[in-house]
DNA sequence: ATGAAAGCGCTAACAG
DNA sequence: CTGTTAGCGCTTTCAT
């Protein structure tokens, strides 16, 4: 039992355990490990000293010594959204399939922030870290190519190249060109593109739209929106406001979001217009997180497939820290047809 | 610079340093921590040498040397549901305030899972441990009670109490009162409550439910439902499909859900029936988790306030690792008015 | 102001 | 099969 000494708590060593029985502390050692032969009759006893003692080896001492370590760090914007808290859940999941545990900090959104994260877990031992969605913009030149000389670094939809580090991305490029198709097949053509400021993935969202609709002859600088901050708590009803104004004017048959929130504020504004949606007007998200078959109509979407590109990036920690060399992995996107997409009102036949 | 010798990464240390610039390790040690005198000139020199060596001190090694530590561990259910998302986000922003690192263990819902996540913790040495909603049901008798005797233990949402443990709560009771006082005043007679199987956390509702029906001569068994598993992604799908057979022989005005996901599958099962929120019915939901106001129309919910939470759950730790003692606290649960909510369609007059 | 040395809890040779 | 010992990277007396 342990001993509580002015309110100070004092755990078991192994050398306690040793003293307890009578034996070397390599002995117990033994016997923890299962790693070298011993007795029957010590290890018995051994194990009685370790319970009564409720002995719990150290990890990190013996980290120490091994001059290795079996744990992970995750930097991450925050959970407040759900996209991240899926993508650390499939972290999580591969990691402690692999007995490695998981060091998890926020960057809040703050460039700043984030390179304090990444320190502070590299300073506690990670074995390898993650990044989700690295604020690269506003990076110190090669903050994170030094990291990367140290410790295996991951990035999950970074789209800076960083020299030394792997990737997990989402194929968002192939995700937006089969979204827009779905519309298109369905007769649309004038499909409004709902986006935020501020990060690489809008676009190359954009991209692909305007190479689209170029192609089809249907590009319309006033189909694109950008709503601001795309990533808050406000961003539904900050969409919901933008389109009211919008939708009037533009009247399109479908809306393109780049991201679920603004599908579900696109839904509301269409709502509010008195537009039922899909009769007429269709709506795409991306991402799917769970909230996307919570609203009604159900959203159409496409899955970034969240829990795997965790999974993805923890396998390629795992793989770095074996000794594996840098590697770049797509997570595919697909559509997922739910209620918010139908045949385009008055469809225009495709020349 | 770091070498890398066949795949491996060996990382500066504290001798290297020392030995770079020919001083001690003491020496190099005291400009770490800027805790005793060193002259201008050796400050100097050493500095550059930690910045051409790249060295990061190894925390680790630091707080085996100093028998403590500066990780919180946490075990979480999962992070599949933005409640438990918000909860960490409240401890990881108190936890890292104070200089502290945060440890996530997901237990998958699953007991057995949950206490080796907790041993796991307990073994990589954390300075305390938080647990959320700990399933105590099937537990080893006194598992916890052991572990409070070595680490500061702290519950959240944890019904069963175990000697030597802090608890915060959220004040459901309360929450669940304020909440069917709300339907109540609105004239409301006939209210449902829907409930799942399997929490602690939904005999206390239906509890409170039970006596204020009874005062009021209201209660109505069949009133009551228990839709199964409460807190999965189906449960929204779940809920409407099960309310969908019982709204027409129960015809309710008003339905209390004891939490949002079963708000949401209630509103769906409205709607289906083609009964008009909240003219023709109101609901209620708990926890106010995101989802709650991108929902149309709005929910109507008990904030828990999950952040706060968390919050209030890293405070304890902490508290409790400087020595302090043992404390329960209760965090208010408060309505949020939304739109799902309105005055009874035929209001009986209360006596 | 600086260095030498002990030791945190543990594991892995190396002897016996 | 078991014990002795060195040392992982670091901090902190205790000397100087």
């Amino acid at each position: 039992m342990a001993e509580k000494e002015n309110g100070a708590y004092r755990n078991a060593t192994i050398v306690d355990v040793a003293r307890k029985c009578g034996v070397s502390v390599a002995t117990v050692s033994r016997v923890v490990n299962r790693n070298y032969p011993v007795s029957e009759k010590t290890r018995l006893r051994v194990q009685a000293a370790i319970e009564e003692l409720h002995y719990v080896p150290n990890v990190q001492a013996r980290e120490l010594n091994l001059r290795h370590s079996t744990t992970i760090g995750v930097v991450v914007p925050g959970l407040y959204n759900m996209f991240f808290a899926e993508v650390i859940d499939g972290i999580e999941a591969a990691v402690s399939n692999d007995k490695y545990s998981l060091l998890l900090s926020c960057a809040r959104n703050d460039p700043a922030q984030e390179q304090a994260s990444a320190r502070e877990l590299i300073a506690r031992n990670v074995a390898g870290l993650i990044v989700i969605s690295p604020n690269t913009e506003m990076l110190e030149e090669d903050f994170y190519k030094q990291m990367a000389v140290r410790t295996p670094l991951i990035f999950i939809n970074g789209y800076r190249e960083i020299e030394g580090a792997s990737y997990v991305m989402g194929a968002e490029e192939a995700g937006t060109r089969i979204a827009l198709q779905h519309l298109l097949e369905l007769g649309h053509r004038r499909i409004m593109f709902v986006r935020g400021s501020h990060s690489d993935s809008y676009a190359v969202k954009e991209k692909v739209y305007r190479e689209l609709m170029q192609a089809e002859g249907l590009l319309d600088e006033q189909m694109i929106v950008d709503m601001g901050d795309g990533n808050t708590s406000d961003t539904v009803d900050d969409t919901e406001w933008i389109l009211s104004l919008r939708l009037p004017k533009q009247k399109p048959t479908a809306i393109f979001c780049c991201n679920d929130l603004m599908a579900v504020g696109a839904q509301h504004a269409c709502q509010k217009a008195n537009l039922a949606v899909p009769e007429d007007i269709s709506i795409v998200g991306y991402d799917n997180i769970a909230l996307a078959h919570f609203v009604s109509p159900k959203l159409t979407t496409i899955d970034q497939q969240m829990f795997r590109l965790g999974h993805a990036a923890a396998e390629l920690v795992i793989e770095k820290i074996r000794g594996g060399r840098n590697r770049r992995v797509e997570i595919e996107n697909v559509l997922v047809e739910r209620e918010s997409t139908g045949q385009a009102r008055c469809p225009v036949k495709r020349e």
